[in-house]
DNA sequence: GTACCTGCAAAAGCTTTGCAAGGTC
DNA sequence: GACCTTGCAAAGCTTTTGCAGGTAC
């Protein structure tokens, strides 16, 4: 799916639900899909503060970004530290995330036997699946190299 | 291991950190272990404070249970809500859970290929592992029939 | 004109921290 | 007795909410 048809189905949820297509919402949804990148609810508010634009406040970040993960438009995960990331997901393939403890660095995987074999888990419990999130937590390259000279040092 | 090889071992991470066991530390560490549930922060000093013992402060939870989880005898998820939920590990063997979204009920599963599978992927990756969740998040039998059937009436 | 929206600031909810008093080894 | 711990209250953070004025349709 392209930008064009993403926008559009974005317009139509909002009618669908007698929902304004306002300036505000219109920053917020653009600005999450210009960014490949995950991002926090604040620093999308940061993002939006700097650029050119209607003022938006970060409670209507907030809210905006609510409605667009109800609509399916994007995702959160958690890091880890009590706060979310979001990414657009729309017209992207579905994945799994590495992250790291170290340094909240977020990276992305995806593996079809994985995937597959979820499936079937499912399935054998009887459970209709709606989504999953599988979070592999640990320490990226950089950071484990630092534990080991940290603890050397000891 | 047994519990009491598990208690002897939170002493002796105790003492090779020169840290002290107090009654706080142990009371906290017991309610841990004693709950064969998830838990949060709050819960777990709730508990305290009904029970008969020392006082232990809200703050004194927090502090222990991050020593806990450091010391990989609890481990903390995230409820995907802001707050964490603890559940106590060693001793137990890992698994990954199902949940269903109708009527919240938590199943658990174990699947050897899968738990292989990520370790290949945290390999490929450069990363260490230190742990994982899976969440299969969907609708258990039950709850797929009430919602056949509530569709169906429409 | 009527809902729906927004910004603001305050509130909420969970977790952390500074500090003085108290306990452990 | 030295140093680690605790409880308390306050602070920190991210996210949510009440409200009065503003805006899309």
């Amino acid at each position: 799916m392209n930008h064009a048809a993403i926008r559009k189905r974005f317009a139509e949820t909002l009618k669908s639900q007698s929902l304004k297509f306002t300036s505000q919402r219109e920053r917020i949804f653009e600005r999450s899909f210009l960014t490949h990148e995950h991002f926090t609810a604040d620093e999308l508010h940061s993002w939006l503060k700097e650029e050119d634009g209607p003022r938006v406040s970060r409670a209507t970040v907030y809210r905006t970004l609510r409605l667009l993960e109800e609509g399916g438009f994007i995702a959160s995960v958690e890091t880890g530290r009590g706060e979310f990331v979001y990414e657009h997901i729309l017209g992207h393939q579905h994945h799994d995330h590495l992250i790291c403890i170290g340094c909240g660095k977020l990276e992305e995987f995806r593996n079809d036997t994985i995937e597959r074999l979820q499936d079937e888990v499912a399935e054998s419990k009887g459970f209709t699946l709606v989504r999953h999130s599988l979070r592999l937590e640990g320490y990226c390259r950089s950071c484990s190299r630092k534990r080991e000279t940290a603890s050397q040092k000891k």
